[in-house]
DNA sequence: ACAAATTTAGACAGGCTTGTCCAATTCGTC
DNA sequence: GACGAATTGGACAAGCCTGTCTAAATTTGT
């Protein structure tokens, strides 16, 4: 694959396959179990591969460590960045495409099983690795923040919002729309379809009334009317 | 020592301070190192203690790691309770009088180190002790949303807020305070007085845009116009 | 000051885990 | 079908940890 004379430089197939397989298991078994508690044996059996193959690809439990993260890091700000591109810049009914943005931010980056493995492994042992979970403050939440601000800026831009620091509202809208979600998050559950939607219902619709311009604000009008 | 006709149902005065020490170092010691990375040892150490005092009191490694959970659920939710009847009921100065509320809420629930040490033991070890986490859940974050949906619906009762439903609200309100600590949380750091003021400052001013009615939204109207 | 209870330090067995080594086997490629 | 690389299973040493036991030292209440 890389360069070469002849097309052997890559090993095998499977050889790669095995690769991923174990990080794979790895990833489940050190967050169900912890860092200590992770067991390659275990994760050898998971991943359908002997231990001593373990050793080969990774050379030590630390080693292996580092690679999960890194991969399931790659894999979740991949994810992000796919979803934020189909953030909705021209709206045709701004509440109800923001509900669905929300929802596939959730469903695809942030309830799926490389989040919560990620999420889970920051919690427990970012402070054991305080460069490698640098590495990743820097390249996902601060990157993606920006790319989301710009995005809301741009609405705002257009009129579709009234928005003061498109920081500050990028980061209020996340925190919003996954407000009912936390207590499931921090138990390491997966909130189901439903839970998901009425939370970023919510969330959306409080965020409209507070930064929605007055053209586009059906729901916030009526609320005012209603008080 | 157990029973008897004098005054010494319980025990003499350090047996009791030794007990509280090896639980305060256990949580100390299990939140850095997760649960099966705790040593008996260190524990032992780090509370001044012998390890077989430590057996004495607490029986065994799972014994030991219920009883911190129990305590730590019990003074948190002490902590959270006092704070909540802080809460401004009858405000001179809403948005000063909740970023106040805000940042109390923060300082003596949320960042301080019984806070942080539950918070992570519950996400690290949650999945493995289903029923003492869900004790959890009912006594803490159930009755504080509760008792705070209250306290807001009665804002709004009064003329000061036009909310819908005082239970979103509730769990808005405070995902908005800390949406900016989220990640600070999530390496299980402690925020600075001021990113907590900060916070709490951008988070009150968006849910009163949102939920303020007309006559005390200063803010709002000021932001209105702006825009 | 005395007697009972508690604490301590250390040794200890049993179990589990990591990481290495090696011979036999399987797999992919030519 | 044959060659070479990768994989396997199992044995293995070394280290660590839990939980128990003991005898000596200390603390507590009276």
């Amino acid at each position: 694959m890389k360069p070469g004379v002849s097309p052997d430089t890559f090993p095998p197939r499977s050889h790669e396959a095995k690769r991923t397989s174990v990080v794979d298991a790895a990833a489940s078994v050190f967050c169900r179990e912890g860092y200590a508690g992770a067991n390659i044996d275990l994760i050898a059996a998971e991943a359908g591969v002997s231990r001593q193959t373990v050793y080969n690809h990774h050379g030590d439990k630390e080693k292996l460590f580092m690679a999960v993260v890194r991969d399931l890091t790659e894999r979740c700000n991949a994810g992000i960045f796919a979803t934020i591109a189909t953030f909705p810049d021209q709206p045709a009914d701004l509440e109800s495409d923001l509900v669905a943005f929300a929802v596939r931010m959730n469903r695809n980056c942030i309830c799926n099983r490389d989040g919560r493995f990620l999420r889970k492994l920051i919690q427990a042992e970012g402070e054991r690795y305080p460069e490698l979970f640098a590495e990743w403050r820097e390249q996902g939440p601060g990157r993606t923040w920006s790319a989301l601000a710009a995005r809301f800026a741009r609405l705002a831009y257009a009129g579709h919002l009234s928005i003061d620091d498109p920081d500050v509202a990028a980061r209020q809208f996340l925190a919003l729309v996954n407000a009912e979600l936390q207590i499931t998050f921090m138990l390491g559950g997966m909130p189901t379809e439903e839970e998901v939607l009425r939370s970023a219902t919510n969330g959306v619709r409080t965020f409209l009334r507070a930064f929605g311009s007055r053209k586009t604000t059906s729901v916030r009008q009526a609320a005012l009317t209603h008080a």
